[in-house]
RNA sequence: GCGGAUGUGGUGAAAUUGGUAUACACGCCAGACUUAGGAUCUGGUGCUUUACGGCGUGGAGGUUCGAGUCCUCUCAUCCGCACCA
């Protein structure tokens, strides 16, 4: 009988369903283990990318299961979102119907991959037993401040027709369609997620060594935590009198206190209030208002490309240590966003405030001098290196390292300005103007204001008849779905038409899987629950994610701790693996390429055992996989391979071996066993090295193959299908039935017996001057000199008329002889 | 520009603390069995040389008896952020 995958894969898929055999249990003093791959969007159909991560994390799952650990493997439907009502406006598809026959279809997917994922916790974010708590967080959010609304300008996708986090925004173009951004005023729902900047950024020091440091540092930078010297320039009494006496003048930011008697000029962003002030009371050009007006309506990618382009005010600011005279300038590389929307420019020292300068001859001064005078001084040349402060009064002579921190205490104690910490990250936009996604539980009402929606009436549900046709946000549309009454005065109200984007999701889904579903009804996160689980040893995921989810689910985690849903827990995700694309001809797989593997064309032909073989040999899984058609046939004529040599064991139960008396391809044979045994632990537990795993076992088997022993068989295979069960684990466990009532996959690790690799003699490399010549063999007792006298035989030839000046034995390794 | 990685055969990739570089697999070559095979099995396969040898982990140095591994410099590629003051 050929090895049949189907038959046998159906028929332990349906016994592992039958057996609820990957449900956690509930007893909470065993040692536990949560594994977690990042949940599919139901777009229906898996792709190769599902395939390998899925792989990944059941093998996992599965060893630990075998190591007798309580596993939590849950999987679920992170649902919500655009494509839903794509196709809904292609196919003329209800976005719910669409989600939840694709979900079921998928299900079937990852059951005929053998995925040992829970039944019972598995559940879609669109359900609305999952929007009625995440409704309930958001309101508490609310409640504490760390939500709130405002009218402010955001990131606009036309195509998608909703506002987009600035996490969401590549390169200024939308994450999801690659349309390009626009900017545009608007009101909406924020997080506070810059309140935990500093924890968000401490926090990733404890995540060295367990997340990849280019995770790390991607947040680290996302963060962009920069220290400096915050100080407010006073408008001289003219220009202030020109305003009006409205503004007294305006707050910058810099890192670089130690130039700032070099300030020749200041820029203000042209959103910048005084600037609006200015064109709005016409006290600028006409012509020059509208070009300043065209600069502001640029988006940042835009502008990022743009020359440098500025004009002067007409304004002037007090430098507060010189009392010198500065012009007050707008420019377009100025960021409202970050700092206050306004700089000091020192042109000598910085090379974008020198760029500006330049091309609108804004006067120079000299504050730092290097060791080279004429490195410096050099005339119109910007100089970024350290040196000594000159033209800075009584900090002349001073490193400028050390003038930082004097300056900004100098400012301190004159109350001019105080040292003070800027972020790049900004706070979450979680407002969506679209119908598939949670509705954000709020009521507008003309007396009371935004008013949150009363928690007994949770979850404020999706209507269900609503048209969709991309036009504009269908539940704004929607005939009457927004009418309701005050929740505070009972009066007649207006429901937000807004929705959450689907990130918030994402950010405590880990929560709800740890939460028993017997309570699903009764609370959002279980916190008992939460305690025995999180968490989560081992998260796996694809790189793209590594400032999206990771960090809004790193901040809710936080957050949630605070408004006391969860105690205890820092950081949600305690190891992060981030695996590579899967690539075909060097490029990542799309439909648009064309270049796509169906994995149910790959089952249908060769098995789910082969699927997942291929795809943790191909590659480690942290690197990119290249697809190989040949190598996925190499995979399954090992599995073939290995099914086929179930002719040779001879008894149900692992032999015991008197190891003295095999011979030498027995003994190598054992070896290798022992050897790939040993390798387990390691590639499971910390390396993931899947591909060394399984290349040991081939080793093995290959080894098995050059003798006839049947005790040295059985044992082998007996140890074999052990490690290889979490990988391809329906033909193992088909072995094993047969072999030995599966005596092999329960009970935690089998014995690693040393003895298998003591041996009588000993291979050694020689090497003449650290050249490899020869080879000896040596008995294992042989002494230093023995060995010595016995490599130096074996290279005779080379010492010729020479003297050995050193002998080096690496022991069971090497001998080294230098000679001269 | 800043930050993070990665460079090993024809290809995917191996290689505890520095200790016989290229395990395992794919591909290729040769052979066996076949009417035939893209099936299966056996053997070979870093480059170079008739051979002895020589050369080989992006490049150049260094430390060491010994370097893919450690140090310095450098080149290339990839990824992320990017006018962040």
């Amino acid at each position: 009988m050929g090895y049949n995958p189907s038959e046998i894969e159906t028929k332990w898929q349906t016994k592992w369903s039958e057996q609820q055999a990957f449900e956690p249990k509930e007893d909470t003093t065993l040692k536990k283990k949560y594994i977690l791959s990042m949940f599919p969007f139901p777009s229906g159909r898996l792709h190769m990318g599902h395939v390998r991560n899925y792989s990944i994390g059941d093998a996992m799952a599965r060893y630990y299961r075998k190591q007798n650990y309580n596993v939590l493997h849950p999987i679920g439907w992170d649902a919500f979102g655009m494509p839903a009502e794509n196709a809904a406006i292609k196919h003329g598809r209800h976005p719910k119907d669409w989600t939840y026959s694709n979900i079921a279809y998928m299900r079937k997917e990852l059951n005929s991959l053998g995925l040992s994922f829970s039944e019972t916790r598995e559940f879609a974010t669109c359900d609305e037993l999952y929007t009625k708590w995440e409704q309930e967080f958001i309101i508490k959010m609310f409640e504490e401040k760390l939500l709130y609304r405002e009218s402010t300008t955001v990131n606009w996708c036309e195509s998608c027709h909703t506002v987009l986090a600035n996490e969401q925004v590549e390169e200024g173009c939308c994450w999801r369609c690659d349309n390009e951004v626009e900017l545009k005023e608007m009101p909406g729902y924020y997080l506070d997620i810059k309140k935990y900047s500093d924890e968000l950024l401490d926090d990733l020091k404890l995540l060295n060594g367990k997340w990849p440091s280019q995770v790390q540092s991607m947040q680290s930078n996302w963060i962009g935590k920069s220290q400096g010297l915050e100080f407010s320039f006073k408008f001289s009494d003219t220009s202030k009198e020109k305003l009006d006496d409205k503004f007294e003048g305006f707050e910058v930011f810099t890192t670089r206190a130690d130039t700032v008697y070099g300030v020749t000029y200041t820029a203000l962003a042209p959103e910048h209030p005084i600037v609006k002030a200015l064109i709005r009371n016409s006290l600028i050009d006409i012509d020059i208002a509208e070009k300043i007006t065209a600069m502001g309506n640029m988006t940042e990618i835009e502008r990022a490309k743009a020359d440098k382009e500025g004009y002067d005010l007409g304004l002037t600011v007090i430098h507060p240590l010189t009392g010198e005279e500065i012009p007050v300038w707008t420019a377009n590389f100025v960021l409202a966003s970050y700092g206050g929307g306004a700089v000091m420019s020192v042109p000598t020292h910085d090379e974008r405030d020198f760029e500006f300068a330049t091309k609108y001859e804004l006067p120079l001064k000299y504050v730092i001098s290097g060791d080279l005078e004429s490195e410096a001084l050099a005339p119109k040349k910007v100089y970024i290196g350290e040196g000594k402060l000159i033209n800075s009064q009584k900090f002349n002579g001073m490193k400028n390292s050390e003038a930082k921190s004097a300056i900004i205490e100098l400012f301190e104690e004159k109350n001019l300005g105080k040292g003070t910490t800027n972020y790049k990250l900004r706070n979450w936009g979680i407002s969506r103007q679209r119908y598939w996604g949670a509705p954000i539980p709020f009521v507008h009402c003309d007396d009371c204001g935004l008013v949150p929606e009363n928690v007994e009436n949770l979850p404020i549900a999706l209507p269900e008849d609503v048209e969709i046709t991309g036009e504009g946000n269908p539940l704004a549309n929607h005939p009457i779905w927004s009418k309701c009454a005050c929740p505070k005065c009972g009066c007649e109200a207006k429901r937000e038409t807004d929705t959450l984007d689907t990130f918030v999701q994402s950010s405590w889904y880990q929560f709800r899987y740890a939460t028993n579903p017997k309570k699903w009804n009764s609370c959002g996160i279980d916190k008992e629950d939460v305690n025995y689980w999180l968490g989560v040893d081992q998260y796996i995921g694809g790189i793209e994610h590594a400032i999206l989810h990771l960090l809004y689910a790193r901040f809710f985690t936080k957050a949630l701790r605070d408004l006391g849903f969860i105690e205890n827990i820092k950081e949600p995700f305690e190891n992060l693996l981030t695996q590579g694309m899967v690539l075909m001809d060097g490029s990542k797989m799309s439909k648009s390429k064309g270049n796509t593997i169906d994995p149910d064309s790959l089952i249908e032909k060769y098995g789910a055992d082969t699927a997942r073989l291929f795809t943790l040999f191909a590659a480690p899984p942290q690197k990119e996989l290249e697809w190989n058609d040949s190598a996925v046939e190499g995979a399954f004529r090992f599995i073939k391979k290995l099914y086929d040599r179930r002719k040779k064991v001879s008894s149900n139960s692992k032999p015991i071996i008197d190891h003295a008396s095999l011979n030498k391809e027995e003994k190598l044979a054992r070896v290798k066993v022992y050897e790939a045994l040993k390798k387990s632990v390691d590639v499971y537990e910390k390396t993931f090295a899947f591909n060394t795993l399984i290349a040991s076992c081939m080793e093995a088997l290959n080894a098995l193959d050059k003798q006839e022993n049947k005790q040295v068989w059985t044992e082998g295979l007996y140890i074999i299908t052990h490690l290889l069960e979490p990988i391809i684990p329906h033909v193992c466990a088909e072995l094993s039935e047969e072999l030995f009532e599966s005596k092999n996959l329960i009970g935690g690790k089998i014995e690693i017996l040393e003895e298998v690799f003591v041996q009588d003699t000993i291979t050694l490399g020689v090497a003449v001057n650290g050249k490899r010549r020869a080879e000896i063999e040596v008995d294992a007792g042989a002494s230093k000199e023995e060995i010595i006298q016995q490599a130096k035989a074996s290279i005779s030839k080379w010492l010729e008329g020479k003297n050995v000046v050193k002998e080096i034995l690496v022991p069971k390794k090497m001998v080294n002889l230098v000679v001269k």
